[in-house]
DNA sequence: AACTATGAGTGGTCAGACCACTTTGTAATT
DNA sequence: AATTACAAAGTGGTCTGACCACTCATAGTT
């Protein structure tokens, strides 16, 4: 229970600790942690130790600390820890490669997992959403929806999470021929035909490439 | 030229100093910074500010510290950041389940990678691998490869990353069945028969999943 | 009722003290 | 002379206690 040896590091094991009492208290985006002296006496460290680990995660954007007030869960998702990382990270074009590549991994197995499921492609949203696409609509808002539906939010966060380091298609407004794409995709995969869902996506993916040189 | 007011966040001054310091004394990968009392003396600050700052970089893996040797530059291109977003973005994901659909999903997307690519599914190694089917293998080892071969490092990365939060098939050794579905699989695999391939996939996952009930 | 002063609580920093570990130099042994 | 054993110095790891600067709630004053 108490991996007090010291070949560990402990500031690490603070790291996780803090990890676990995040998710165990509920504690959401904004709210506040316990004080530091709190913390250290809870977890029975040294109150050096548990602020080497909070200054670790308020580096990484993760929480915010303000003197006076206390410590508090921030919403790292918006914050300037990705340019910060991507300066050191995701430099090389292989990278990003891989960060596209990957993204339209999980994002074929959405629609392969939703043609794949009564319940899931036979709603009445898809209609909704080839409504939609007579109006200005960005391209990740569809695609986001679509992997909300399949229902993994795992797969959804690893692809939020990815989108930031991508920067090509997913902030831009969709042109006339990606809506036609998206409405052939659509037409498909609310019949559950996965085949052709499959290949129309891969239409819009030559589309949105365009004027990218690989 | 000593911003020690109060107003600003010592530690984060010390990190940009830290950088300075790498920068100036041009520092290599693999190469020793000054100890963390040195450090402290010349940037005249305590030490326990100096850890701080020290701490946070190394959580980024761009440092690395060894007790009773120093600290030492490392290469912060293999991204420690995946790892860590993704533990703190998985806390709140109670379903195992996810995970294991996650990694089906990058495990078919490598799979059809190879098969849509001649340079990738025409190697030999995929016979050499099927020799090694006449032995004890673990289910992941035969995976991983393929995740390998597929060449995308971002998606290995977090497959791998997964692997550690999921216990069932994958450390385990494949019986006779399952290697008769992996010898399908690899044989349709090494022709690019990507149908094929993972319907005995599929197959092979059917499999693995004797006992669990979901 | 509005304002002020005070104190409790919080993060920010420092200094000093050990501990555990590695390296290195030196003394003892062979 | 070569090898071994041991002691010392240097380094990171951790804890403690002490201030400081700041925020906020509240008791006290006007």
């Amino acid at each position: 229970m108490i991996p007090n040896n010291n070949s560990r590091k402990m500031f690490l094991e603070i790291v996780k600790q803090l990890r676990q009492l995040i998710h165990d208290e509920n504690i959401a985006v904004g709210g506040k942690l316990p004080s530091e002296r709190e913390l250290a006496e809870r977890l029975q460290v040294g109150r050096s130790t548990v602020r080497e680990a909070l200054r670790s995660l308020e580096l990484l954007g993760i929480i915010e600390t303000r003197r006076g007030e206390g410590t508090f869960l921030s919403d790292f998702r918006k914050h300037q820890l990705v340019e910060l990382l991507s300066t050191f990270i995701l430099q090389d074009v292989k990278s990003k490669k891989d960060v596209h590549t990957t993204m339209q991994a999980l994002e074929k197995d959405a629609i392969r997992t939703i043609c794949m499921t009564d319940v899931l492609h036979k709603q009445s949203i898809w209609d909704a959403f080839l409504d939609k696409l007579h109006e200005e609509v960005l391209q990740e808002d569809i695609i986001r929806e679509i992997i909300i539906i399949s229902n993994n939010r795992l797969a959804l966060k690893i692809w939020f999470l990815l989108k930031q380091f991508a920067d090509e298609p997913y902030h831009s407004f969709m042109n006339v021929e990606e809506k036609k794409a998206w409405k052939l995709l659509l037409t498909n995969l609310k019949v559950g035909n996965e085949q052709q869902a499959i290949s129309y996506y891969n239409e819009w993916k030559l589309l949105t490439n365009r004027g990218e040189i690989k």
